[in-house]
DNA sequence: GAAAGTAGTTCGTTTTACGAACTTTTGTCA
DNA sequence: TGACAAAAGTTCGTAAAACGAACTACTTTC
């Protein structure tokens, strides 16, 4: 339970503007370890374990042809690796390198760091209600975008 | 006075999904009207009125020569015009064309119609208490992103 | 009035992103 | 079985986005 002060930005420009500060935290971690904003959240999707390029390019909503590229120039930099599936000679899983696996954890972390520290003064329960807010907007919009 | 419910999400990768989803809007609204997002974001923060180089600069977290290539193009479209400062003429205040007033209007109502749908569900009370916290979060981080 | 700083632009580079056309493999169904 | 549609990725060409370094043109400062 707790209470409601009255907020001086609209509902919709603080999605607006909040989206814009992850962004830029994103962007900020990701280059404190070299890499550009899409590599880091390739890494963060692949963390779990490999994927294959379908799941992936729904996952980060970017059409088969960008997500050759994205994949192709991680690769080159020995962050990820293909495999052929067994399963389906078609398909192909995309999985972490060693090196892209550390790289994808302290990505991860460092975001999740940064957007704690700013979180500081959030009270429990709003952060709480915050983060079930989303899953219900979520819900709506039945894609569903990446971890991180 | 509203009661929390217990998120399956975690507070960060709440935020960061929320963030996905509302660049995802942003995407296919600009893409409804034939502009980029980059585009979009540009005409949304001018619609209050011109603003200078140095100021967009700040508000959408570009380096100076990203900014010029961005408004160029704008400019090349039709949507947006360069004018000297009167007081300093080494700067330029950047301005809405008619169609470009036209267009960041349609985009500003088209992002914010999509949230507005997707939170249908949620009472008035979380989303004051989802602006306010945001607007916590954005005070604790100087730099003020634009609105939209 | 010279030096230092500020506002923007230019240039060259890399990355991102798209769509259309293509290859290979898998599934379908007649 | 064997043709044919569909699916998984890649290739290619193109445009936009983003950066940093070097530059020009004004202002401010001392």
């Amino acid at each position: 339970m707790v209470t409601t002060k009255e907020p001086t930005l609209s509902f919709t420009s603080a999605l607006v503007r909040l989206a814009h500060l992850v962004q830029q935290v994103f962007g900020e971690v990701s280059r404190e370890h070299d890499l550009t904003p899409q590599q880091a959240q390739l890494l963060c999707l692949l963390v779990g374990g490999p994927v294959g390029m379908g799941e992936l390019s729904r996952a980060l909503h970017l059409e088969k042809s960008s997500l050759t590229g994205l994949v192709d120039r991680a690769a080159k930099r020995g962050l990820v690796r293909r495999t052929r599936s067994s399963h389906d000679r078609r398909a192909c899983l995309i999985e972490l390198t060693g090196e892209g696996q550390r790289m994808g954890e302290l990505a991860h972390e460092g975001v999740a760091a940064r957007l704690e520290t700013l979180a500081g003064d959030l009270p429990a329960g709003h952060r709480d209600l915050l983060a079930s807010a989303v899953e219900t907007l979520l819900s709506r919009h039945t894609a569903g975008p990446p971890r991180a």
